[in-house]
RNA sequence: GGGUGAUUAGCUCAGUUGGCUAGAGCACUUCUCUUACAAAGAAGGGGUCACUGGUUCGAGUCCAGUAUCACCCACCA
């Protein structure tokens, strides 16, 4: 039987249509009718909204880390009988993808955004999104995630949007929006507004020009440093240090500005730093986030001299229509002209560039949207706070609590408008009333928020769109509203997964509006995956070119080698690497659960067991791996409670190879024992199905079971199986088989040679053991060489033999040819000293009162027996030697 | 400027209430195609757990400091 299974596990062939089945069956479905785990139906619920990729690409690594993560415990979840739902999505990631889609319409039609108009534009790229998110949906599955694709959502999906649009009208009405005019971060490439997550800094070199400018009424000079001398011609005051004794007495005069001649006061702020340049700040309120607050705090003008497609205004005088860029350089040469250019040194600062296309940010004034985060009767970041400190929300790894925290302690209002055309528009309307107008200019338009339209004529929508983390902030809700039902069922979530890197941009989002929103948390646990990097710890990217694609590996290794080189040896929020030899490992590792499979499904009449008795347990292996795998069995349920998964496969892994592969199976080939065979291969594919669950459930199928691994129950320990059974007497088998062997190597005897051993021991429980038909031929069988077994032979008689003692045996090994004293000597003397030196320690920890007196018991009695143990290992020893000399 | 993490075998990394002489994979040495598996098996070698102090009966694990690296944050004109 089942002869005709390949030597090589072929992963290709039979993930596809396993998933499809997984599919069919409706098992991702948390539906009233979804075939549930063994009939386990404990009404209990286990909700992950996944992470949304962003519709604009394909899955890269990181995806399928997360995924693999967010899969396990789904399927744990759904295993030990909870009603699961796994509720898939994608992001139409705003800013992101325009940059994405312009660039293609560039490439394939030539043709820029604005050629195409704003209407077209959005809708080709909504049919982009799609388009992108059906592939990576597909992608998805490769991975295996058992998500309930009928669920699936997009961020832009009509309900989806209408409840994000809600939030918006009420958090209006709640007064936690308002419009204004404030200093933002300003994109010239995609000419819209960012919030301060969106901008990166980079450390670059730069130069720092010292500019005099001339006082009023004075041949004097005031001399300022800065970086960005082009925005002199916005200058409205010079700013120096009250506590800076060289600038005391020019507080309060005027300077005439150079190049534009206007004349500006010199102001005292504590915000100035009298240790930078020269100490004296030019002000630029416009351009400039620190120069902005101190022009609101002293009345200065904010003269906007820098457009928003980065060039010079009509304010900028002669300057006009330049490129800053190319201002500076003129603005240089002419107050080089002027003589007012003192000097230029080398500096090292930071600029900030657009987090999507990395263009240079100009901070510019701007009438933006904002959400008041700090707002009186609902402070969104103190309440996020206050859920993290009573840690309503369990964050792994624990330690990101306090990140969080900083970070929503230092948070400033979030500008949430875009001047971008990809997303949704802001259910704003506004009306010129032209019967009231007076004076054009200063009347403001009539406004009116809500989810409709306004009655009436006139009426024109405000043409923000919103920031994407608006929406995405509120995924952990809208999604699971959008179905009758399971907003109740399953909110808040029991866990969410992200990488580390949307820590600010969206869990602290997510946190804030459905605290809002909701009332409740978002979810109970929020899990932070740490960064896939390169086999250098690069992150992986395209201009480097070291990208991995998860297709490609999973087509070379199999989806389940894949997802034990994202899981394994890895922290939670730790960055790992991954290259091939790594996924190489585990496909390796996969092949031996296939052979291990193999070999079990083709012994005679061999099938699953679900269950055993104690009477089915019937020789010392037997007792030895049903202990083992219970004891396996907690531990594993003890680490994912922890989220420890990764330490879980690697004792799972330890106990698969080492314990059942490694000894109990090359047992079964001498001694068999079908049912327990069938009983530990059970709960194995059940215990790696998580992890590995393509070949798992491609096995289980072979294996004649009718129904799906995936929703079969996890196991449990059985304490009442394991109740008096005696591990150790295998232990011993173990113990004189691997020294048998260890000996024949060290003594370079080969394997045909064979040999007699003696065992001796006082215990004659443990020697009737050995004695009984079974164990010899385990003894023999086993890569042993051994012929012949004799026991409790006098010491005399067996003193030309190799001697090691392994507990309580004594064993003595014939060989043919005489021992080489001199080497059994040094090798003795050599343990003898290390033993030695190892029963001081312990004997005088266990001498010192105060271990005594305050150790616990338990570690005591522990380290008293290891003493005697030890001692009478190292009487035998001595004997030993004394015997060779 | 502030913060976080890392530092454990040649390499990549585990090690969560502190408790026997610190683990894995890869690589390395020697041997074996033994019928589940050479993508394997057997036996090995290899570590003052970065450094310095402290707490403790006991520290890779907790605390303080130092060094190096990485990442993040920041209104460094």
């Amino acid at each position: 039987m089942n002869k005709e299974l390949p030597k090589i596990y072929e992963p290709q062939k039979v993930e596809d249509e396993i998933y499809a089945r997984w599919e069919q069956s409706r098992c991702f479905q948390p539906e009233a009718g979804q075939p549930l785990a063994d009939n386990l139906d404990k009404r209990e619920t286990y909700c992950n909204v996944l992470p949304p990729p962003n519709a604009n690409g394909e899955l890269h690594i990181g995806h399928a880390s997360g995924y693999t993560v967010m899969d396990i415990f789904g399927r744990y979840a759904r295993m030990n009988g909870k009603k699961t739902l796994l509720l898939p999505g994608k992001d139409h990631a705003g800013i992101q993808t325009q940059v994405v889609f312009e660039k293609k319409l560039l490439a394939e039609q030539g043709l820029s955004r604005q050629e195409i108009g704003r209407e077209n534009f959005y809708k080709k790229t909504y049919e982009f999104c799609i388009d992108r998110a059906n592939y990576m949906r597909s992608q998805e599955k490769k991975i295996g995630i058992s998500a309930d694709w009928s669920r699936e959502k997009f961020t832009l999906d009509p309900d989806v949007l209408k409840i994000a649009m809600e939030t918006f009208v009420k958090m209006h009405e709640d007064g936690l929006i308002y419009k204004g005019k404030r200093i933002i971060n300003w994109c010239p490439r995609c000419s819209t507004a960012l919030s301060d997550v969106e901008v990166l800094h980079k450390e670059t070199p730069g130069k720092l020009y010292f500019i005099k400018y001339p006082l009023e009424n004075s041949t004097e000079f005031i001399t300022v440093a800065t970086t960005r001398p082009e925005t002199m011609l916005g200058d409205t005051a010079v700013a120096v240090n009250p506590k800076d004794k060289r600038y005391l007495k020019l507080i309060g005069k005027n300077i005439v500005l150079p190049l534009q001649n206007t004349i500006i006061p010199i102001i005292a702020d504590k915000r100035i730093d009298l240790s930078f340049g020269t100490g004296a700040v030019k002000i630029t309120p416009a351009h400039d986030p620190l120069d902005w607050q101190i022009g609101k705090d002293h009345n200065l003008e904010e003269i906007q001299i820098i457009d928003e497609k980065a060039a010079i205004t009509e304010l900028g005088g002669k300057y006009a229509g330049l490129t800053a860029h190319v201002a500076r350089e003129e603005v240089l040469k002419d107050l080089e002209k002027l003589n007012l250019l003192e000097k230029v040194e080398e500096l090292a600062h930071s600029i900030s560039i657009c987090e999507r296309c990395k263009t240079i940010i100009e901070p510019l004034t701007s009438s933006q949207w904002f959400i008041n985060v700090d707002a009186k009767n609902f402070s969104l970041k103190k309440k996020a706070i206050e859920a993290i400190k009573k840690n309503e929300i369990e964050i792994f790894p624990n330690n990101f609590q306090k990140i969080l925290i900083d970070w929503f302690e230092n948070m400033r209002d979030w500008c949430i408008s875009r001047q971008i055309w990809w997303g949704p528009q802001f259910p704003v309307w506004y009306r010129t009333n032209s019967q009231l107008t007076t004076d054009n200019s200063q009347q403001e338009p009539e406004m009116y928020v809500g989810l409709t339209p306004p009655e009436g004529e006139g009426w024109v929508q405000d043409e923000n769109t919103f920031d994407t983390w608006f929406t995405s902030g509120q995924w952990a809700y809208t999604t699971l509203k959008s179905k009758e039902g399971d907003f109740g069922m399953f909110y808040p979530s029991d866990t969410m997964v992200m990488g580390r890197d949307l820590l600010f941009f969206w869990s602290s989002r997510m946190i804030m509006m459905s605290l809002y929103t909701t009332g409740k948390i978002p979810f109970k646990n929020l899990f932070y995956t740490g960064l896939v990097l390169d086999k250098e710890g690069h992150k992986f990217s395209k201009s480097r070119g070291n990208g991995i694609d998860p297709l490609t590996v999973i087509d070379k290794f199999g989806a389940d080698a894949l997802r034990m080189s994202l899981v394994m040896d890895s922290a939670p929020g730790q960055n790992s690497r991954l290259y091939e030899e790594k996924i190489e490992t585990f496909r390796n590792f996969a092949n031996k659960l296939w052979n291990i499979s193999r070999f079990c499904l083709s012994q005679e009449n061999f099938k699953l067991v679900k269950t055993i008795s104690k009477e089915d347990i019937k020789t010392p292996a037997d007792a030895w791996i049903i202990n083992c795998l219970d004891k396996t069995t907690i531990e594993i349920d003890k680490l994912f409670a922890n989220k420890q998964i990764s330490v879980a496969a690697d004792i799972l892994k330890s106990f698969t190879w080492n314990d059942f592969a490694d000894w109990y199976l090359e047992i079964n080939k001498i001694e068999k024992n079908q049912k327990v065979l069938g009983y530990v291969l059970d709960k194995l594919l059940r215990l790696w199905h998580p992890f590995m669950p393509f070949i798992t459930e491609h096995i289980w199928t072979l294996a004649k079971q009718e129904k799906m691994l995936i929703i079969s129950a996890w196991p449990k320990s059985n304490p009442e199986l394991c109740s008096n059974i005696e591990a150790r007497e295998f232990e011993a088998i173990q113990n004189i088989i691997t020294t048998i062997r260890n000996v024949r190597t060290e003594n370079k005897i080969e394997l045909g040679k064979k040999i007699t051993i003696t065992i001796n021991s006082k215990n004659e429980k443990l020697l009737k053991t050995f004695q009984s038909e079974f164990q010899e031929d385990i003894l023999k069988r086993l890569k042993t060489g051994i012929e012949t077994i004799g026991y409790n032979k006098s010491e005399e008689e067996l003193k030309d033999e190799i001697k090691r003692t392994l507990g309580e045996i004594n064993l003595y090994i014939h060989l043919a040819d005489a021992i080489d004293t001199e080497k059994e000597t040094a090798r003795i003397k050599k343990e003898i000293a290390n033993l030695e030196g190892f029963i001081a320690g312990l004997a005088g920890r266990l001498a010192d009162k105060n271990f005594t007196s305050k150790a616990p018991t338990q570690i005591i009695n522990q380290q008293k027996e290891t003493l005697a143990k030890k001692q009478a290992e190292l009487s035998e020893l001595q004997k030993h030697l004394d015997s060779l000399s």
